[in-house]
DNA sequence: GTGAGATCTG
DNA sequence: CAGATCTCAC
């Protein structure tokens, strides 16, 4: 079994406490962050060892920032789209191999808003990401495309679609896009368990209650190739570590793949 | 018995799990605080009454602050020097009296450096404070006077006193100040008790492990007149609260006297 | 080093 | 609301 997780930390260092206990409770095989908003230098890889994690991390100063920890060892890892355009989002994008399964973890750009030129931004790193599958990866890999997406793909994945239309994550243009690069091989494996509405990994702290109110977003997503996604036992949100204290704005989805028939 | 502590808190908001535990575990009849760095409307009082704790207080944003703690009613409260001159340091010294004993409970200006005009009001402090003592009580009286005195009044009340020379809280000139003051009729009740050297209630944070090594200084104070003084039974500094997590700078002073008979 | 504040960001 | 940054104070 390949238990995996996406967590949008708001802050590594931040959420120590959160994570310790998670792991510790958890013990995924591979977690999967973004958002760290540290430095390398001051990343707590010494923590995560202690835990029996090994981690492969890439951050800057106070935004983005992703990490992939792994109780198996990480082959192969790498950052960044790679493809010789600039600016390379190194910062929002890590892979890696674990126990043969590849592994893709982003951090894919909010967009700020739908006329501003990060929403552009935004649209041409799915471009790019498909750019990336197309070159290293094929359809019929065992292959994991999981993190913060910044799109909820449909009516149900959010808590009030009408005032949303125009919002960076919920638009047309960018559902389209997201629907278009999932169309590459990817299927969501949450949907597969979890079909019904009110599922949500992301309350924003602005919003009073958000998490006992159930007003969120489903942004976070675990997405697989169908060889995986054949395999696949389970896929749910931990709400657990939203309402603990200090949380991150995001909560933890965890996969669960039976690799081993 | 009346147990009375002096503690500079450093904000009693980021401190009440400190306070909690302590006076849970001491009860001490009187808590003066100093540092309290919060406005009245965000001063912690219920939490303090839930204690069995009656606060008087004054504060403002950020700087200063004194509070006034205790188990049994405190009368006839007043805040500052109240002697006409501005400007009147209302957040610095709290007044009243609890079981008949007069408490003056003072933070006393740090002064920044001996060539900065806040050193010279640091001195004036004392000399307007002398006043005080002429007009509102009797060297016969049951007088306390505690809190953060930013004065160590002599070589063995701090660890390297070579390097000290010129520090605010240790330049002869200041030293001799306080020395003028206790002179009204105080005395140092802690040094009845703890005679020897390495007994400290300040430790910088800046200075690694200062508590292990024992680096710091003695400014706090609890000072009583001859006839309270004659009646103290101990005192000295819990270095307890300073090694829990989160800690103030400081470590509170407690002293123990015996009005009953 | 650890409080506080203000300002910016999502 | 809660991260980040920066400045200030002790």
């Amino acid at each position: 079994m390949l238990k995996i997780a996406t967590f949008n930390v708001n802050s590594v260092r931040s959420r120590m406490h959160i994570l310790s206990q998670w792991l510790h409770d958890n013990r995924v095989d591979v977690l999967c962050l973004q958002e760290t908003k540290t430095e390398d230098q001051f990343f707590p890889a010494s923590e995560f060892e202690a835990l029996g994690y090994e981690a492969v991390f890439k951050g800057e100063k106070a935004y983005n920032g992703v990490a992939l920890l792994s109780l198996h060892p990480i082959m192969n890892p790498h950052f960044g789209l790679e493809d010789g355009e600039e600016p390379d989002p190194a910062t929002r994008i890590v892979r890696g191999t674990v126990l043969g399964v590849h592994i893709i973890n982003t951090y894919v750009p909010q967009g700020k808003s739908i006329d501003h030129s990060d929403y552009q931004y935004k649209m041409r790193f799915f471009d790019r990401l498909k750019t990336l599958f197309d070159r290293e990866y094929s359809k019929a890999d065992d292959l994991l495309w999981v993190g913060d997406m910044n799109v909820a793909p449909t009516d149900i994945d959010v808590t009030n679609p009408g005032n949303k239309r125009d919002h960076v994550c919920f638009h047309e243009d960018i559902k389209k896009k997201f629907e278009e690069i999932k169309a590459w091989g990817f299927i969501d494996v949450f949907r597969k368990y979890r079909p019904g509405e009110g599922e949500f990994s992301f309350f924003d702290y602005r919003v009073k209650n958000a998490l006992e109110r159930n007003i969120g977003w489903r942004i976070d997503h675990i997405l697989a190739t169908s060889s995986l996604a054949h395999r696949s036992e389970d896929c749910y949100v931990d709400r657990g570590p939203r309402g603990w204290e200090k949380p991150s704005d995001h909560a933890p989805v965890v996969g669960a793949f039976n690799i081993d028939e």
